[in-house]
DNA sequence: TGCCAAATGAAAATGGTTTTCAATTATTAT
DNA sequence: ATAATAATTGAAAACCATTTTCATTTGGCA
């Protein structure tokens, strides 16, 4: 589960960030998405109440909430960035959908064997790793298929 | 093994690419090293020899070799991009040093098995996966020892 | 050798992100 | 509640990596 609106609210007061109505929206938005969101997403998110919240305040408050912890930041493959709303249990991987942009969480991080034995070979002090997956999701899975067979057109 | 400087040029001939001296000192310069290098780094190293390539060509040039499958090409942690003379055999995932940028190779890839059950647990069609680590290296080590004890002043 | 498609380089365009700075606002102390 | 103040905001400009444009050059085949 991530982490509540309250958490982050709570979290931010104390580290003396002040809570503003723009980045109450902002976590909003962030909270109301199963995947991440790249910082043009939030953005048109955050306006289409017509808040007018500026496209700097989305960085400077994606970049807060990133270092407090609260959010974790991705490199796309496509060289762009998104941010998601973090899950409190620490490690974890990802698994990405293609298609719909969906993230589940591996909570269990089955690699720390690897990781040491990787270690052990090369003489590195392995400090960090990570582990992502991407692929198709069920539900775009079953969406594919519907298409193809009304493509083919099984009754015409 | 990565691949040579002349697997590289006959892999071009072949695709039907123009061998000219710019990329002929592009490959030398990404062989010539055993880190990924950004298209920065790879245009500093190109003209120190005053050749006099412009920026342009070595981005279309390492375009090229991408889809050419000779080099790889990675999202580096701080957003940049780093190339790197491809290994020929295929998947395979990366050490990289924090510290100096040195990249080893691992060439097994242990992951199979996780990768199904995770398919199999999620109902996700996998296609890809990654797997990066990061640390330090152990000449970086060294050299960070070194470095302590002459702080610390042992005879003084 | 000459031709032509491909490659090059300079300059401009692009697009995401960051900085600057004056105006505004959330919080703290009064 | 109000005033003081330090943080936050937004607009515009700056930045920086990357891509596009287009006129010029060049590698490789006929």
């Amino acid at each position: 589960m991530s982490y509540t609106y309250k958490d982050i609210i709570s979290t931010l007061r104390r580290t003396g960030c002040k809570i503003t109505p723009q980045r109450r929206q902002i976590i909003k938005v962030l909270q109301s998405s199963t995947s991440h969101l790249t910082p043009a997403e939030v953005f048109e998110k955050v306006n289409c109440n017509s808040s007018g919240t500026g496209m700097v305040t989305i960085y400077r408050t994606l970049e807060m909430l990133e270092k407090a912890d609260l959010v974790c930041r991705f490199n796309l493959n496509n060289g762009h960035t998104g941010y998601l709303i973090r899950r409190p249990h620490q490690h974890h991987h990802h698994l990405l959908c293609n298609r719909c942009g969906l993230v589940i969480d591996l909570e269990d991080c089955h690699l720390e064997k690897l990781v040491k034995q990787v270690g052990a070979d090369t003489g590195f002090t392995i400090t960090e790793h990570s582990f992502e997956l991407t692929g198709i999701c069920p539900g775009c899975q079953q969406a594919e298929n519907d298409a193809r067979s009304s493509r083919v057109g099984i009754s015409t």
